[in-house]
DNA sequence: CTGTTAGCGCGTTCAC
DNA sequence: GTGAACGCGCTAACAG
């Protein structure tokens, strides 16, 4: 039993009007009078008709809905952005077309391909760095992309981000602060992407005013989960840093546990400071220290930019940056 | 500078070929000498000619995109069924629109007749409670719905689930086993959910079994959130349980924090365990003896009904209900 | 193997 | 105010 689909033409010939009449009321033009219009509501709520946004689509040129590309849907980071897209979004009715990248660069050009050929109105793009290769799809696209918690170095697409090099370089101030001098650096990804690198230089800039050279060995690369944490706590302690900066919470829970459970006490021994302040740092014993960031304003403001930019209007600004703070937990000492 | 768009007649014409032929390359038709399929491929790639998927949906009317409603992007319970749910559909090249209900009811069906306008080939629910309404809107639609961690008490539509009433069930046969006779349950949403009736139902099975009396004063909601965790502390502790069982992972974590630091030992004093063996679980000191659900699959299979149903194939059995376990861990003493 | 011809359901001029 | 007609870009028979 095939269901059968009523169309604007149904409703027309119902009530006796054309069919683009039908869809001036469907669409809320005004140029209609409002004993037809009545009319027409009354067929349309009888015969349950239901527009066909597909060839709206195809008429209009217009989906109304955005493409959401994430690396991975688990990851907490990029997860915590989501509410601030989808609450914007969903007040400017666009729906939304979500779409993991598994962080790989050639899925990351297919699934922004797909989008465009579903015909999406704009793109919100997250990722771990952004290579050629995409800032060339990005240009080619008929539809505005923009960034959200994503740093694009060439600084092309519009994007919305905290200064994180600032957030890390603060944290490793107060820690050389604190008489700290061996402090590490525990990342996800490679060393050579972007959101790698501007941690990186953050430690460095503190480094440097603290007068305290810069070691290699003091950066170590793992991944971002619970486990890689632990994992890693063997290999950090070997080399005896009295402080550590962890890019993600759930690794520096994992950090954190394993230190604790091999005699290594947080933060007596070893002070942990994470990135994200997702609800993980105040599950751990003891609770971290975090930069915070407006994770879903960052959204928000994203998805606010690509709107404006799906009406062609201009933007205020093309790169926002957004305040950071940082929260003192039990993971650190108190400087007092 | 508007972007033009090149269109299969582009191609045809460019390559000295009819439309159809240019149709039948791209989607992969056989009925295609090479030679020409060749040409045509040549064509395609010099124009960088993009198949409209907008216009293919309204031809063929198959959108190949599913429609995914979730109550709550940030719940990590169901968040968690989403790998499942992607993996399988990227397999079978479904894209994904994914819309929050907010769990509210009036939502739900909203986002549901959205999803049908878009032409959607299948449908994917997640939520707390199927009302008669939702019921009413799955059978009207045009196309397929599985529930996936979500159960209708009417069991109309594929869904696929663990036995959780079962497994609580066996928890709380556990805690009986070892002694305790005030075990209370923490739970999320409203009472007259079926998501809440259903861990009531295991209660007080298992209660009945242990020969003792069933009390509606040790059965909390309060929100599925550390924070909500955390606030029921003390008001469970008024009531004195030596066991909780907790309906959510982050409520447990709150929970657990707040009973140590006012003085409360776990396990010694009170007894956790949980449900959804998130990641939570581990971080926790104690870590948190929960029920495991095999929360991928409970999402790949929900996933793969689908498929199945979108070609018009059989389902082999319309509800499907996966194993669950249980792994002890610190909050909760030994059997030993 | 390849081309022709109809639509798919709706938005949008342009006349009436 | 309202209707007729065309086109959006593509798939799907049907001929050839």
């Amino acid at each position: 039993m095939e269901k059968q689909t009523v169309t604007i033409y149904d409703v027309a010939a119902e009530a006796a009007v054309s069919m683009a009449t039908v869809s001036r009321v469907v669409n809320g033009n005004p140029n209609v009078k409002p004993a037809t219009a009545k009319k027409v509501l009354a067929v349309i709520e009888r015969l349950d008709y239901r527009p066909n946004a597909v060839a709206r689509g195809l008429a209009s040129k217009r989906s109304t809905t955005v493409g959401v590309i994430i690396p991975d849907v688990t990851n907490i980071y990029f997860a915590a952005l989501r509410p601030g897209i989808d609450d914007i979004a969903m007040m400017y009715k666009y729906n939304i077309i979500l779409t993991n990248s598994d962080d790989a660069g050639e899925q990351e050009v297919n699934v922004l391909n797909t989008l465009m050929g579903k015909q999406v109105d704009g793109v919100i793009f997250m990722g771990n760095y952004i290579d050629d290769k995409l800032r060339a799809e990005f240009k080619r696209a008929k539809a505005p992309v923009v960034l959200a918690g994503t740093v694009d170095p060439n600084n092309e697409s519009p994007s919305v981000n905290i200064d994180y090099a600032a957030a890390v370089e603060e944290v490793v101030t107060n820690l050389i602060a604190r008489g700290h001098k061996k402090i590490a650096l525990a990342l996800g990804s490679l060393s050579q992407s972007i959101n790698a690198r501007i941690p990186t230089d953050g430690l460095q800039t503190g480094l440097n005013q603290g007068k305290i050279p810069f070691d290699d060995a003091l950066v170590y690369e793992a991944g971002y989960s619970y486990d890689a944490g632990r994992k890693l706590q063997p290999v950090i302690a070997d080399s005896g840093p009295t402080a550590v900066f962890v890019g993600d919470d759930e690794m520096a829970a994992g950090l954190i546990n394993a230190s604790m459970e091999s005699g290594i006490n947080v933060p007596d021994d070893l002070e942990v400071v994470t990135s994200n302040d997702t609800i993980i740092t105040q599950i751990t014993r003891p609770a971290i220290t975090s930069i915070t960031q407006p994770l879903y304003d960052i959204g928000a403001v994203a998805m606010r930019m690509l709107t404006k930019l799906m009406n062609d209007k201009e933007l205020d600004e093309k790169t926002v940056t957004l305040p950071y703070g940082i929260v003192r937990r039990g993971s650190t000492k108190s400087a007092d």
